[in-house]
DNA sequence: TCCAACCCTG
DNA sequence: CAGGGTTGGA
Protein backbone atom coordinates (compact mmCIF):
# COMPACT_ATOMS: atom_id res chain seq x y z
CA UNK A 1 0.00 0.00 0.00
CA UNK A 2 2.92 2.03 0.95
CA UNK A 3 3.61 2.43 -3.17
CA UNK A 4 0.09 4.03 -3.37
CA UNK A 5 0.20 6.43 -0.18
CA UNK A 6 3.37 7.52 1.85
CA UNK A 7 0.59 9.33 4.25
CA UNK A 8 -2.48 7.23 4.95
CA UNK A 9 -4.88 8.39 7.27
CA UNK A 10 -6.47 6.00 9.67
CA UNK A 11 -9.79 6.31 8.19
CA UNK A 12 -7.86 5.65 4.98
CA UNK A 13 -6.59 2.29 6.92
CA UNK A 14 -9.66 1.20 8.38
CA UNK A 15 -10.84 1.75 4.66
CA UNK A 16 -8.52 -1.29 3.54
CA UNK A 17 -8.74 -3.12 6.18
CA UNK A 18 -11.99 -4.29 6.30
CA UNK A 19 -11.30 -7.20 8.53
CA UNK A 20 -9.19 -5.63 10.58
CA UNK A 21 -10.90 -4.55 14.46
CA UNK A 22 -9.36 -1.16 15.06
CA UNK A 23 -9.00 0.08 18.37
CA UNK A 24 -6.71 2.84 19.50
CA UNK A 25 -3.61 0.66 19.44
CA UNK A 26 -3.82 -0.88 16.76
CA UNK A 27 -4.82 2.36 14.72
CA UNK A 28 -1.58 3.73 16.24
CA UNK A 29 0.74 1.11 15.34
CA UNK A 30 -0.13 1.14 11.90
CA UNK A 31 0.20 4.90 11.66
CA UNK A 32 3.71 3.93 13.00
CA UNK A 33 4.38 1.81 10.62
CA UNK A 34 3.83 3.72 8.08
CA UNK A 35 6.03 6.61 9.73
CA UNK A 36 8.90 4.08 10.00
CA UNK A 37 8.17 3.48 6.29
CA UNK A 38 8.53 6.76 5.53
CA UNK A 39 11.72 6.95 7.66
CA UNK A 40 13.35 4.61 5.87
CA UNK A 41 11.82 5.71 2.33
CA UNK A 42 13.30 9.41 3.02
CA UNK A 43 16.49 8.04 4.32
CA UNK A 44 17.30 5.80 0.80
CA UNK A 45 16.41 9.53 -0.92
CA UNK A 46 18.74 11.55 0.77
CA UNK A 47 21.88 8.76 0.74
CA UNK A 48 21.08 8.21 -3.12
CA UNK A 49 20.47 12.16 -3.76
CA UNK A 50 23.60 12.88 -1.87
CA UNK A 51 25.89 10.17 -3.86
CA UNK A 52 24.56 11.42 -7.09
CA UNK A 53 26.02 14.81 -6.03
CA UNK A 54 29.61 13.47 -4.95
CA UNK A 55 29.34 12.08 -8.39
CA UNK A 56 29.49 14.98 -10.00
CA UNK A 57 25.38 14.98 -11.18
CA UNK A 58 24.67 18.60 -11.88
CA UNK A 59 20.91 18.10 -13.66
CA UNK A 60 18.90 16.93 -10.88
CA UNK A 61 16.76 16.10 -14.51
CA UNK A 62 18.90 12.99 -14.28
CA UNK A 63 17.84 11.07 -11.45
CA UNK A 64 15.49 9.28 -12.65
CA UNK A 65 14.31 5.52 -10.43
CA UNK A 66 14.01 3.02 -12.69
CA UNK A 67 12.75 -0.34 -12.10
CA UNK A 68 16.47 -1.94 -12.58
CA UNK A 69 17.78 1.06 -10.33
CA UNK A 70 19.51 -0.11 -7.22
CA UNK A 71 17.63 2.22 -5.21
CA UNK A 72 14.44 0.50 -6.58
CA UNK A 73 15.80 -2.34 -5.71
CA UNK A 74 17.11 -1.36 -1.85
CA UNK A 75 13.02 0.16 -1.86
CA UNK A 76 11.58 -2.96 -3.40
CA UNK A 77 13.53 -5.28 -1.03
CA UNK A 78 11.46 -3.40 1.73
CA UNK A 79 8.27 -2.85 0.74
CA UNK A 80 7.51 -5.54 -1.45
CA UNK A 81 10.02 -8.71 -0.43
CA UNK A 82 8.20 -11.29 -2.07
CA UNK A 83 7.22 -9.32 -5.19
CA UNK A 84 3.94 -10.37 -4.31
CA UNK A 85 2.55 -7.15 -6.66
CA UNK A 86 4.15 -5.30 -9.71
CA UNK A 87 5.15 -1.93 -8.05
CA UNK A 88 2.62 0.60 -9.61
CA UNK A 89 4.80 3.40 -12.02
CA UNK A 90 2.92 6.53 -10.02
CA UNK A 91 5.46 5.42 -7.42
CA UNK A 92 8.51 5.73 -9.46
CA UNK A 93 7.43 9.16 -10.14
CA UNK A 94 7.02 10.03 -6.69
CA UNK A 95 10.53 8.73 -6.06
CA UNK A 96 11.54 10.01 -8.81
CA UNK A 97 10.56 13.66 -7.78
CA UNK A 98 11.52 12.82 -3.98
CA UNK A 99 14.91 12.18 -5.20
CA UNK A 100 15.34 15.33 -6.94
CA UNK A 101 13.65 17.60 -4.25
CA UNK A 102 15.94 16.38 -1.90
CA UNK A 103 19.20 16.50 -5.05
CA UNK A 104 18.54 20.04 -5.20
CA UNK A 105 17.68 21.16 -1.03
CA UNK A 106 21.34 19.12 -0.38
CA UNK A 107 22.93 21.47 -3.07
CA UNK A 108 21.63 24.78 -2.41
CA UNK A 109 23.29 23.92 0.92
CA UNK A 110 19.24 23.79 3.00
CA UNK A 111 20.40 20.98 4.77
CA UNK A 112 22.36 23.29 7.30
CA UNK A 113 18.59 24.70 8.51
CA UNK A 114 17.87 21.19 11.29
CA UNK A 115 14.23 21.27 9.59
CA UNK A 116 15.04 21.26 5.90
CA UNK A 117 13.40 18.10 5.52
CA UNK A 118 9.97 19.47 6.39
CA UNK A 119 9.24 21.30 3.21
CA UNK A 120 10.36 18.20 1.13
CA UNK A 121 7.79 16.17 3.05
CA UNK A 122 5.10 18.86 2.59
CA UNK A 123 5.79 18.59 -1.35
CA UNK A 124 5.33 14.60 -1.04
CA UNK A 125 2.33 14.31 1.16
CA UNK A 126 0.39 16.12 -1.83
CA UNK A 127 1.71 13.11 -4.09
CA UNK A 128 -0.60 10.11 -2.72
CA UNK A 129 -2.79 7.98 -5.06
CA UNK A 130 -5.34 6.22 -4.64
CA UNK A 131 -5.49 2.67 -4.16
CA UNK A 132 -6.79 0.61 -6.66
CA UNK A 133 -10.38 -0.73 -4.93
CA UNK A 134 -9.44 -4.66 -5.51
CA UNK A 135 -6.82 -3.97 -1.74
CA UNK A 136 -10.12 -3.87 -0.16
CA UNK A 137 -11.62 -6.85 -2.01
CA UNK A 138 -12.71 -9.91 0.45
CA UNK A 139 -11.12 -12.06 -2.44
CA UNK A 140 -7.40 -10.02 -2.60
CA UNK A 141 -4.89 -12.87 -2.43
CA UNK A 142 -5.02 -14.46 1.15
CA UNK A 143 -1.21 -13.77 1.17
CA UNK A 144 -1.22 -10.31 0.28
CA UNK A 145 -3.69 -9.42 2.94
CA UNK A 146 -1.89 -11.17 5.72
CA UNK A 147 1.13 -9.38 5.19
CA UNK A 148 0.08 -6.46 5.84
CA UNK A 149 -2.70 -7.66 8.74
CA UNK A 150 -1.43 -6.52 12.30
CA UNK A 151 -3.28 -8.63 13.76
CA UNK A 152 -1.24 -11.67 12.15
CA UNK A 153 2.09 -10.87 13.33
CA UNK A 154 3.95 -9.31 15.94
CA UNK A 155 4.90 -10.73 19.59
CA UNK A 156 0.70 -10.67 19.90
CA UNK A 157 0.27 -12.63 16.63
CA UNK A 158 2.54 -15.55 17.42
CA UNK A 159 1.14 -15.18 21.14
CA UNK A 160 -1.99 -15.94 19.70
CA UNK A 161 -0.90 -18.82 17.74
CA UNK A 162 0.95 -20.89 20.59
CA UNK A 163 4.35 -20.16 18.67
CA UNK A 164 6.42 -18.79 21.83
C1' DT B 1 -1.53 22.26 27.60
C1' DC B 2 -2.42 18.38 23.99
C1' DC B 3 -1.71 15.46 20.49
C1' DA B 4 0.10 14.08 16.15
C1' DA B 5 4.44 13.80 13.68
C1' DC B 6 9.06 13.50 13.86
C1' DC B 7 13.70 12.10 15.52
C1' DC B 8 16.74 8.80 17.53
C1' DT B 9 17.76 4.42 19.24
C1' DG B 10 17.76 -0.71 19.98
C1' DC C 1 9.59 -2.28 13.32
C1' DA C 2 8.67 -0.73 18.47
C1' DG C 3 9.83 2.57 22.36
C1' DG C 4 10.44 6.71 24.17
C1' DG C 5 11.88 11.47 24.02
C1' DT C 6 11.24 15.89 21.30
C1' DT C 7 8.76 19.27 18.73
C1' DG C 8 5.59 22.51 16.77
C1' DG C 9 0.98 23.88 15.77
C1' DA C 10 -4.00 23.95 17.54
Amino acid sequence: MFFFTRYPSSNLLKAYFPDVQFNRCITSQMIKWFSNFREFYYIQMEKSARQAISDGVTNPKMLVILRDSELFRALNMHYNKGNDFEVPDCFLEVASLTLQEFFRAVSAGKDSDPSWKKPIYKIISKLDSDIPEIFKSPSYPQELLRNEDPTERGAAGQGFLGLS
